[in-house]
DNA sequence: TTTTGTGAACCTATTCACAGCG
DNA sequence: CGCTGTGAATAGGTTCACAAAA
């Protein structure tokens, strides 16, 4: 069977939901409390969950803890995954110690950039180190996707790096489309583009 | 004429190549070469631009300058549009920053968070304000479209002050659902869960 | 009765294929 | 000719509607 692509990633938001209830002390909920609380519809949710098996008891709705596991099953976090960021200018700084990321699995283990001036600077604890030294490096710490917040004309080079060390998960913060062989998967994050739409949106007559 | 959401935030991606091959000096493209460049097909690029108008000419391609002049137009971006954030964790102080937005046509004006703590220091050269002075500020300040970068917790609290102060797009970073009325138009980035759907495919066995 | 799981129907978006223009 | 613009065909994703399970 395949899978829809938008269903993986709501499944990624169905866990963090999850993760939520689960603190809260909620036993079980129905699809139809589960979507509103995600956003989706109930029919969606179930069937997004159908594509894997069945979760849930008839008249009864989901075990918090036991679907929650399930996801984790599907998206591959039953252990934590290392994640190392390439470029260390604002955005990278920043989310070498987003709190988000620790919660729901990844550990940013290591950082680098091509500069001089950053090299050997620490960053929420970490040390930076030389792009170069990416291979070995990610070999050593067992390093499974890259965040790359490089400048879009440094793209396409530090993916060659990533790429020819074997990771197979990119995400891209350039607003530059990456060229990458196909079992690599990249997903992009275009902050500008994200404003562009929403002004769209805004400046809009019709739309009020 | 329906315009597909997804047709939306191509044409932001297209603005972003317009403006760089426009720096680059190139004259005029075709749709062959430009889709290669974006990382779509051809039609995709035609129909994308056919719900606006008839931008290119037969046998010769798009006028690079042209095109994005009408595209500015589409999304709103003839003149400059004034942002908002609120809260300045990591991630927030980090797009006070972030030199993308400015060439695509966004100033960050105004920052904000309800800390004592931040109220007052200084970020990137702006100053922090106090989120209950939201509503007057976004209007002398002419600011038309907020990030959220606050908390979850704070989420939903957040949003009902800039929509009353009447934004009208959110660019929502909490990894929450975000209620607002349908006039609002909000855009999810949601860090962790893209990273939990690259680990889908990195984890997948049938996936190389 | 309540709520799941799922084929069928529907709706939305992409790709094809070609007429028509310069 | 070469390349755009666009209806028609196809693919992909969502919602409906209901049978089956507890």
């Amino acid at each position: 069977m395949k899978i829809p692509e938008k269903t993986i990633s709501r499944l990624s938001i169905y866990y963090r939901q999850l993760q939520f209830l689960s603190q809260q002390g909620t036993f079980s909920i129905s699809s139809k409390s589960f979507s509103e609380l995600v956003g989706f519809k109930p029919e969606q949710v179930r069937k997004d969950l159908s594509y894997f098996g069945s979760f849930g008891k008839t008249g009864f709705g989901y075990n918090v803890q036991g679907l929650k596991l399930e996801i984790a099953k599907i998206l591959g976090l039953e252990r934590s995954k290392n994640v190392a960021i390439i470029g260390m200018g604002n955005l990278g700084a920043a989310l070498a110690g987003y709190r988000g990321f620790e919660a729901q699995g990844f550990k940013i283990t290591s950082l680098f950039d091509n500069s001089p001036h950053k090299i050997g600077k620490k960053y929420k604890g970490k040390i930076c180190r030389d792009v170069s030294d990416f291979a070995r490096i990610a070999k050593e710490e067992e390093v499974e996707m890259a965040i790359l917040t490089v400048p879009a004309e440094a793209l396409q080079e530090a993916a060659q790096i990533v790429v020819a060390a074997g990771i197979r998960g990119i995400l891209n913060f350039a607003p530059v489309h990456l060229k990458v062989p196909k079992n690599v998967k990249v997903n992009n994050v275009d902050l500008a583009s994200e404003l562009k739409s929403l002004s769209f949106f805004v400046s809009g007559t019709k739309r009020d």
